[in-house]
DNA sequence: TTGAAAGCGATACCAA
DNA sequence: TTGGTATCGCTTTCAA
């Protein structure tokens, strides 16, 4: 078929043996003699055999090691690190990560679904808890295990790896007012559709409501999480609402970002105006200030979806949902 | 076979029609007519067949549309935004990314060529120009599109899209001299093996060279180059040679790392210091300077390598070899 | 320890 | 417009 790959039965009748004998040796497994493997290696070696890897998941029942791993994108930092703690831990047992960037939209995650169920994946490590209705269906007649991680769902399709960010903005919320700022504001980025950091807002806003303050604006920008949107995103929301005393954002590097405006602007941190930022992410290691914010272990995080996954496909699955929890950890900036 | 999966069989037979019929109304390849289609398609909705591509691609001697990429690691921003633009392209068109993180080793390279060919892809991007000698031979023989990605290769094993790193840190040099500074410093990080940075460095160094200028101290930290190794990198060097006129950094991120350990101490940039980066990377856009750097399309370069394999795929390649090209961009640091 | 035959799920090819 | 048959590369199963 394939112009002119090696395919195994030349392996084999290069090396006087049958298919399944060269089979069983390559995959070391069954028996063979000594004489027999050492023929057949050389055979691999000198024809630089590379086995099809589609035929094998193919005709035998065994497992691919493919597992599906789709991020809504890698402009946010910190999904940049889950991936990576993904795929490090995936690779280490030898399984592949086959990437999907939905965009943050739900039809998207579905059209990229279909194709790569239809590969056959050994499993699948989906960001976020929403999906649509259809995406749903295929995914619980896959019948192969499938983690959601990021936004911890307590009643998931299969298995969840995350933390509650609703309760992480109620609990900045909870802080910020406990502080005694009473004007509050938020500057994040807006998406197709509602997601953790939109849960978070929502915490946010509630902690806030449920303490009897009731002056928050959000803005919400179309753009990317990162430090120049936390610039401008902070200088809109002090040109509309100049009273505002506290600023929670999206992000660090929105964060950050924001700082910078307030610094750059003569306004003093925090006593004209207090920065919360969310994640714990690399860049605070070198702001001048010590950022109030909410520590999350992406990398962990990541690690363990990977983790729960290869349990699953080891048949070792216990528990189906798993907090890793956060901290808000309090700084000068507030 | 697969537990619970419908087949094309048992959809065919639903349906009252043969396997064939229903594969081309399915694939809408051949004809049918439009009475066949509405009983096929009605069972497919019905039983919720997704087609096994693993079944498809082994059959027919079409292609598959798996793109194996293959970056050092996710901790550097750079492969993130090349990364993202990699995936995006390809995804527009139907092909997903296998993911290999490489972790500039490049014997892991070897090990994730290895299994990612014996998935039958239809193509590699491989960020770097260094692969073992196996390596070199397995991708020769694959007879795939490959892309070398990032170090610019003239004379690469397929095609080669990235800028000449040398070429740039050899710019920023002869800059920097014209500048006036005669005692210049580096600040990176250092890997297994040489890579884009390691040529951009000694690029630099030929400059000062060639400049008749001769001091220059490098400090390759054993870490990844980020915003605090900048940092605390600044403070080694320095430590080491207080005298250091002007430092150049592996990236803009590590550059802001040593601006900031800068400020901290009191040292007026660029009076007592100057600073240099590279990448033009998002930090920048909220830095209180305009930092000296070299700007690279680091999206429109993973862009552009996922076109030039999907042009390769449908026929079209024509050169081998792109240079996106860079630009030193000269700000206040220097 | 080895080999022959059947089959995985789909498509190509040819015949009806 | 439709369907039968061979086939892709490998593994499972069973027999030698």
């Amino acid at each position: 078929m394939n112009n002119n790959k090696i395919s195994l039965e030349e392996v084999a009748k290069a090396a006087g043996v049958s298919k399944m004998t060269a089979s069983r040796v390559i995959r070391n497994k069954g028996s063979f003699s000594e004489k027999t493997r050492t023929k057949v290696m050389a055979e691999v070696e000198r024809l630089g055999y590379l086995p099809n890897r589609l035929a094998s998941v193919f005709a035998g029942d065994i497992n691919s090691t493919f597992v599906g791993v789709s991020i809504p994108d890698l402009g946010n930092e910190v999904f940049g690190l889950m991936l990576e703690g993904i795929d490090r831990k995936l690779g280490a047992f030898s399984h592949q990560s086959i990437l999907g960037m939905t965009q943050h939209a739900l039809n998207q995650e579905e059209a990229w679904i279909k194709t790569v169920l239809s590969w056959q994946p050994a499993g699948l490590i989906l960001t976020g808890r929403s999906h649509t209705q259809k995406s749903q269906a295929m995914l619980k007649a896959a019948g192969i295990p499938i983690v959601e991680i990021w936004d911890l769902n307590s009643s998931p399709i299969d298995m969840s790896v995350g933390i509650n960010h609703y309760d992480s903005g109620y609990e900045m919320g909870r802080y910020l007012v406990g502080k005694g700022y009473r004007k509050l504001g938020y500057v994040g980025t807006s998406h197709l559709t509602a997601n953790a950091a939109t849960a978070r807002m929502n915490g946010f806003t509630k902690a806030i409501e449920d303490a009897g303050s009731r002056f928050t604006k959000h803005l919400c920008l179309h753009d990317n999480p990162g430090f120049y949107p936390g610039f401008y995103g902070t200088e809109q929301l002090l040109a509309s609402s100049p009273d505002i005393e506290a600023i929670f954002y999206q992000n660090d590097n929105m964060a950050v970002g924001g700082l910078n405006y307030c610094e750059t602007k003569g306004q003093k941190v925090p006593d004209d105006i207090a920065i919360a930022g969310w994640g714990d992410l690399p860049i605070l290691s070198i702001v001048p200030y010590k950022m109030t914010t909410v520590r999350v272990p992406h990398l962990r995080l990541g690690r363990m979806a990977a983790e729960v996954l290869l349990d699953a496909l080891h048949g070792n699955a216990t528990r189906n949902s798993y907090d890793v929890g956060f901290i808000l950890i309090p700084g000068s900036t507030t």
